[in-house]
RNA sequence: GGGCGCGUAGCUCAGCGGGAGAGCGCCCGCUUCACACGCGGGAGGUCGCUGGUUCGAUCCCAGCCGCGCCCACCA
């Protein structure tokens, strides 16, 4: 064995071997029993980037500790179409061939993003097994290989049956450049600089009329009324009355709702439900016409008359100049707000009226609220729970239809008759007439509908598999914040809805990482920091060990320093086991423990199991790996080897084989967070029947935990000790060596017996003043005034040793 | 506008009612037979500010200042 341990080829090795042996592997029919967390299918275009690299780190430290305490556990690999995205990619390369997808039609768009992903896609698991991710890589699935389309045909059909998927002709988010909707979900909002400009209507009798304030007054065209706020004082007697629409001079009623906002602009409203979702709300409830003058090019259509075929920017400047004309422009101001972008494409948002399919929310939802008011969903941290609940209470309509290519077509299809008919595979006839000319609905489904079936269709729904009933429901699943509201809240509802159970029952919010300079990790600050470079320079181990340091509730900053940390902890435990491998030559690995120290260690590791139990099970990655870096270095290392050095020397045969027990407990707990090294150290200790992947998690072990009061005031001492080059002999007294022995060391080594006697009796002053303070003794906890009590007497002891 | 969170050593952060901590960096000393990716020692902090609760507050509460994130249809 090298003196330095390097994680190059080692890491290789065994994610081969692991793999080849069949120990990531998950069985349906296995008794034990089991364990599931299905790894978020990534964009099957992706590549790796940190946030999946510190997802599956922590995933992996979940499902490797549970496999080791003896479940069945299914990690679950597999990728996403991801519908916009990846069909965002195809129209890229066209555009560079100069093409749009329009030019090689819808079939030829299909097969050409197929044969692109057959060629370049799918790499990301490739990565994520470099990570050592144990996923059982024979289980890849994605959201449209053959079984899962039978999946999402049936879930439509499902809910179209239930009665909870319309069409309708409602506003939506239009996007001008992938001439699709999106969902709320889908957008970013930006501030821009604008122009907000205030206009009068007059009265359609004649006088002042009133003001209202746009900046978007192209839309002005498509007005159907002006709205203010019922208790509005100022406009009060103007509801009921009629008023003239600029430029189209149109005369259109003043109503009163409540959803106008009393204090902003003039407080009246120009009303144009065929661009604004407030407006078309408004519209609604008043049973207003809805005209559109915008298309879904982003221009002015043929409605908007001599405006027809303008940009939006034209057509405002030619109302504006009308407006302004006529002395109907009161004011213009520089006005910043935000507007609603593509997240894709970033072009603005254009809301429009359009005839789509929806999802009824309110029936889907209830069960899932209910499951998370119960908790048997809990996602951690708490604050994101909350979180969670709001966002399903006020889901509005979920609109499932896009205007794409790429993503499963909706089972809808129409005879000539215009009648509907809906089912899980190509009809031979319309349902209602028995018509067989039909066409087949052209939109595709919301890539986040495909999404929610995760968890049931990767295991084989709907058909009823083996792998269905032993893994579903499953336990966790780990994801971003951002991803609440599309995919975790809607993966809840369908697996109730279709199987009556929670797909999970805890869900992890990662913290997002940020660059090491705080600022957000992106390609164009170039921050970003591409984790497969950081695992091939520093190694796998390293870099989870790093990933789950720096983990927590809140934004954190990447940082070198927790990876280097990772590193130094791998090569702290390889010299750890060259030093007792090196003391002998036996194969014995058993406890007997004969000194104090020995016993000490023991129950240090075993107080830190049941701490880095605690800790999983409370998704607090970041302290295990600290608990961890301490037991290794300062318990195991420093204080535990420094202590039976003489007796390894000597060739004690039973320090030695004590000391390789200790070390295989450290290694179990360490394995889930650096499974490489700690099973690279695992196979060079003596007569391994078995892979430290698959060895039994440290059981509870009580029986030492007498040994630590005794010996931590003594390891106090320890640096002393090791300084004056003196290695101590700890007998069963180590309380008389400490006094008799240590003190007077210390104070000899530091020169410097006034110094210790003023640091021990400022703490015996303080101590004292405590004890003697009445309201501390009746108010304080008990243990913690015995606490201090204990402590007087000992700093008391010292004292009286040093100076007597 | 709403919600969440953060301000602790030069940097990144842990601690969260009774002794101010870690990693990195810095200074001093060690080629001690596991490890110089190491060992020992050390410097460095009014724990954002102001009040309150308490015998006692970095820790609880309120306000303020500063920073960040998420959400949002104020035209």
């Amino acid at each position: 064995m090298e003196p330095r341990y390097d994680p190059h080829g080692v890491e290789e090795r065994w994610q081969r071997t692991w793999e080849q042996e069949g120990l990531y592997n998950a069985e349906a029919d296995d008794p034990r029993p089991p364990y599931t967390i299905c790894f978020p299918p990534p964009n099957v275009t992706g590549e790796l980037h940190l946030g999946h690299a510190l997802n599956g780190s922590i995933q992996d430290a979940l499902i490797r500790w549970h496999r080791m305490r003896g479940f069945n556990t299914l990690f679950q690999p597999g990728y996403d179409h991801a519908g916009i995205s990846t069909q965002n990619v195809i129209e890229k390369q066209l555009a560079e061939e100069g093409k749009t997808r329009h030019d090689i039609g819808r079939e030829a768009f299909v097969e050409r993003t197929w044969a692109w992903l057959e060629a370049t896609g799918r790499t990301i698991f490739e990565q994520l097994r470099k990570l050592g991710a144990s996923m059982d890589y024979r289980r890849e699935r994605f959201t449209m290989d053959e079984g899962y389309i039978r999946a999402v045909m049936r879930f439509f059909v499902h809910l179209y049956e239930r009665g909870w998927i319309y069409r309708d002709n409602r506003i939506i988010n239009w996007c001008p450049f992938h001439e699709s909707s999106l969902s709320d979900l889908e957008l970013i909002h930006d501030d821009v600089d604008d122009t907000i400009f205030y206009i009068g209507y007059p009265f359609a009798a004649g006088g002042e009329g009133v003001t209202i304030a746009t900046v978007r007054p192209a839309t002005i065209l498509a007005d159907v009324a002006v709205a203010v706020h019922p208790d509005d004082e100022r406009y009060r007697d103007l509801v009921g009355r009629e008023v003239v629409v600029p430029y189209v001079e149109r005369r259109v009623p003043v109503i009163a709702d409540e959803r106008v906002e009393p204090e902003f602009g003039t407080g009246a409203l120009k009303v144009t439900p065929g661009h604004d979702p407030t407006d078309f709300e408004i519209g609604r409830a008043h049973g207003l016409p809805e005209p559109a003058v915008i298309g879904p090019d982003g221009r002015m259509n043929e409605r908007a008359g001599d405006l027809a075929g303008l940009t939006q920017e034209e057509a405002g400047e030619r109302v504006i100049a009308w407006c302004r004309e006529r002395g109907l422009l009161e004011k213009q101001e520089p006005y910043r707000h935000a507007v609603a972008r593509c997240e894709r494409c970033k072009s603005r948002i254009e809301p429009l009226i359009s005839l789509q399919w929806w999802c009824a929310m309110d029936e889907l939802k209830r069960p899932a609220l209910e499951a998370l008011r119960e908790r048997r969903v809990v996602y951690h941290p708490e604050s994101q729970h909350r979180f969670a609940i709001e966002s399903l209470e006020t889901a509005p309509d979920w609109n499932i239809s896009r205007q794409l290519w790429w993503g499963h077509q909706l089972p809808v299809w129409y005879c000539p008759d215009g009648h509907v008919t809906v089912v899980e595979t190509d009809p031979d006839a319309c349902g209602d007439c028995g018509a067989t000319e039909l066409t087949r609905e052209e939109d595709v489904l919301d890539t986040w509908f495909s999404s929610a079936l995760w968890p049931l269709a990767t295991l084989g729904w709907p058909d009823g598999t083996p792998e269905l009933r032993t893994f579903y429901p499953g336990d966790v699943s780990v994801t971003a914040r951002e991803i609440i509201r599309l995919w975790e809240n809607r993966m809840i509802f369908a697996g109730l809805e279709l199987l009556g159970d929670v797909p999970f029952t805890d869900v992890i919010i990662t913290s997002t990482i940020l660059a090491p300079d705080k600022r957000r990790m992106s390609k164009s600050l170039g921050t970003g920091i591409d984790p497969r470079e950081v695992i091939s320079q520093h190694g796998a181990d390293a870099t989870r060990y790093g990933l789950l340091k720096i983990s927590s509730t809140q934004d954190v900053a990447f940082s070198y320093g927790a990876i280097e940390e990772g590193r130094k902890l791998a090569n702290k435990l390889w010299n750890a086991s060259r030093l007792l491998l090196q003391a002998g030559e036996g194969d014995e690995v058993a406890l007997r423990p004969r000194d104090v120290e020995e016993r000490w260690i023991l129950a240090r590791i075993d107080s830190v199991r049941a701490t880095v139990e605690e800790d999983l099970s409370a998704f607090d990655f970041s302290h295990v790996a600290h608990s961890l870096y301490r037991l290794t270095f300062d318990d195991f290392c420093d204080w535990y080897l420094e202590s039976i050095k003489p007796r390894l020397y000597a060739g004690d045969a039973d320090a030695r084989a004590t000391g390789l027990a200790a070390l295989e407990r450290v290694l179990k707990l360490l394995h889930p967070l650096m499974p490489h090294v700690t099973e690279e150290i695992w196979s060079h200790l003596p007569a391994r029947a078995t892979r430290l992947i698959v060895a039994p998690w440290p059981e509870a072990d009580p029986a030492h935990a007498d040994a630590i009061d005794s010996l931590e005031r003594v390891q106090d001492a320890a640096g002393i000790f090791r300084r004056s080059g003196v290695l101590v002999k700890l007998g069963d007294d180590e309380k008389r060596i400490f006094d008799a022995v240590v003190k007077p060391e210390r104070v000899a080594a530091n020169g410097n017996a006034a110094a210790e006697i003023e640091r021990l009796q400022k703490e015996v002053d303080r101590a004292e003043k405590m004890l003697a303070n009445d309201r501390f003794v009746q108010n304080a906890a008990p243990d913690v005034v015995e606490a201090e009590r204990e402590k007087l007497a000992r700093y008391r002891r010292e004292l009286d040793a040093l100076s007597g």
